[in-house]
DNA sequence: CTGAAAGCGCTAACAT
DNA sequence: ATGTTAGCGCTTTCAG
């Protein structure tokens, strides 16, 4: 078959444990038989076999995400951080996509068979609880991004900093009646942007009733895709209530699908209705979008050098980051003039 | 450590063979003891050690991808087809994602390691004639998927028949000046279209000035980028050529930097200008662009099949699957008056 | 400094 | 039907 480090001791005239030291630049080898096997090696154009390595060395220096994949160019921004430092570290990435919390189980299941993978990044979704304890006690390394769990690591946006970041934007620019379109409240970040947008508004000594706030039924992405935010702005403009003036939304994707039924219906932007969302994924300039910026290439550099230092240091206490978004303005809410946003 | 096979033989009382034989559902057990074995194994949690299968079954269950990866939404969304195919097989995929030609290599030496994975799948980027023969040698299975090598099985679109369709149907709405926004001609898609395009406009009659192309310069994703587009429109625009009343764009996201370029000079899409572009990635239906549409997930799905075909049977003639694109007619043409491009 | 040998956890061929 | 054993390719003691 392939070429092991038998061929490579045997022609070099030596035991496969040199071969195996020098292969493994471990001390105590003559520079002479040194030179030698690895001359060998590069002739016969030896490459170790990786399982074989994985299970002699108990560790496989690949690590696996489960992400609910492509459906949200946020996780795909993320995911570039994490696989750019991976590869600079020689590790490898298995990536598990899933569309539901259901497969969750699945994919942290595999992830889990011993040795597979040394460790695994969670993005985005809730750790059942049943799962966390049983993770625990197979002390499997798990780092959460844009999740949380008091028993593991996680990075995370400051969400309700971010939310009351946008909301303050709008008013500062005189809006008084500000309406939201949120994602799905089972999702946490949508929660807490929730929660920041009513506070930071009460704080202003504005009160905002119910129909002002349009939350996402949909289980898919828990609301963070186009068409959630296409039906929520659809279905606000039939609920008949008066347009507010500026609508905070809680996703840039969320945001085009908004743009798309506000356009349908004939209404402008930012000249009847100012929008700011979240995230400033790449897409959000194409569509002139204020927007809170999140550091997603960041998020993942983070999580990889997070996730090699609970693999060094299993006990360490559990740390756990939150990232400052920062308002990113363009065209969307009406405050930046240079913009052109629709043509005529 | 963990619970081995070891473990559940001993509390069943029985070899590891056998339980290794249950745990296989290989045939010849009686079905008291696989009920036994099974009861231990599942109170003992036992999860199977990937690695230590791989190596004896000399078969790791997961494929790699070498992919020009998030640059470009078209991966994206192949890649789900991909990842959907592998998972419901139990296969796990590797992710390679890379930015430049240069990294291919180092990849597919990665990939090559003998047992890491049972396949590799390559997008879009030419394989390395030095790197063919090795791999033909070593045997590792390789499936080109929008790119092409004669002694590997390929997936591609039908990229001469895509821009036939484009152009004629630009044609067809009466344009006579046509231009063409291009990606870098060192990618073969780039250069079929061009060519394409050429021919049908010189069968209906119609020779085009230099002038009138612009293919990008860049190397980054050759081209196939908003940058690339938007750059490109601004060069073509700086040139003072007399405007084309419509534009063939290589790729969707070309058209969307063109369509920034062209909105920033006050020039309207599709009064002044009509265009249609290619791929139909998500993003195409937001911007209202008519373009050639690849079945990018079903690519997908066939890629894996290929990939196991010929893991099954090395020695298979070489194959190559042409898709044919179809063209969807939104806004961007000026041909479907259903839609409103622009708002007031 | 280096060879020999004992695993790593599992599969599969070989006995029985 | 099931136990035993020999690898899979590599790392890592343990002698020497």
């Amino acid at each position: 078959m392939s070429v092991t480090i038998y061929d490579i001791a045997r022609e070099a005239n030596v035991g496969i444990g040199t071969v195996s030291r020098v292969l493994n630049n471990s001390a105590n080898v003559t520079s002479q038989t040194r030179e030698r096997v690895i001359t060998i090696a590069r002739r016969l154009n030896y490459q170790p076999h990786a399982f074989a390595q994985a299970l002699a060395r108990k560790r496989s220096n690949t690590l696996s995400a489960i992400i609910p994949f492509f459906t949200n160019y946020f996780f795909i921004e993320v995911l570039q951080g994490v696989q750019e430092t991976l590869t600079s570290l020689g590790y490898d990435l298995i990536i598990h996509g899933v569309n539901s919390q259901d497969q969750v189980e699945e994919y942290l299941q595999r992830s889990m068979r011993k040795g597979r993978v040394d460790g695994t990044l969670l993005f985005s979704l809730e750790l059942p609880e049943i799962y966390a304890q049983e993770i625990l006690e197979r002390k499997t390394p798990l780092v959460l991004v844009d999740t949380f769990h008091p028993k593991f690591d996680s990075i995370r946006v400051d969400n309700t900093m971010g939310a009351k970041i946008a909301t303050e934007h709008l008013l500062s620019l005189g809006h008084k009646s500000i309406g939201m379109i949120n994602a799905n409240l089972k999702s946490s970040p949508a929660k807490e942007r929730l929660s920041s947008f009513r506070l930071t508004m009460s704080e202003h000594g504005i009160s905002i009733s119910d129909d002002l706030i349009m939350n996402s039924p949909d289980a898919k992405n828990d609301g963070f895709s186009r068409e959630s935010g296409y039906h929520s702005m659809k279905e606000f403009l039939a609920r008949g209530t008066a347009l507010p003036t500026a609508l905070f939304v809680s996703s840039d994707i969320q945001a085009i699908g908004v743009l798309a039924a506000l356009r349908e219906s004939g209404i402008r932007v930012p000249e009847d209705v100012s929008i700011v969302s979240f995230d400033d994924v790449e897409l959000a300039k194409n569509f002139d979008l204020t927007t809170m910026s999140q550091p997603m290439f960041k998020m993942g550099v983070l999580a990889v050098k997070k996730m090699l230092e609970r693999i060094e240091n299993p006990n360490a206490p559990v740390t756990s980051v939150d990232f400052k978004p920062t308002l990113v303005i363009r065209a969307s809410c009406g405050a930046n003039k240079k913009y052109v946003f629709h043509q005529q």
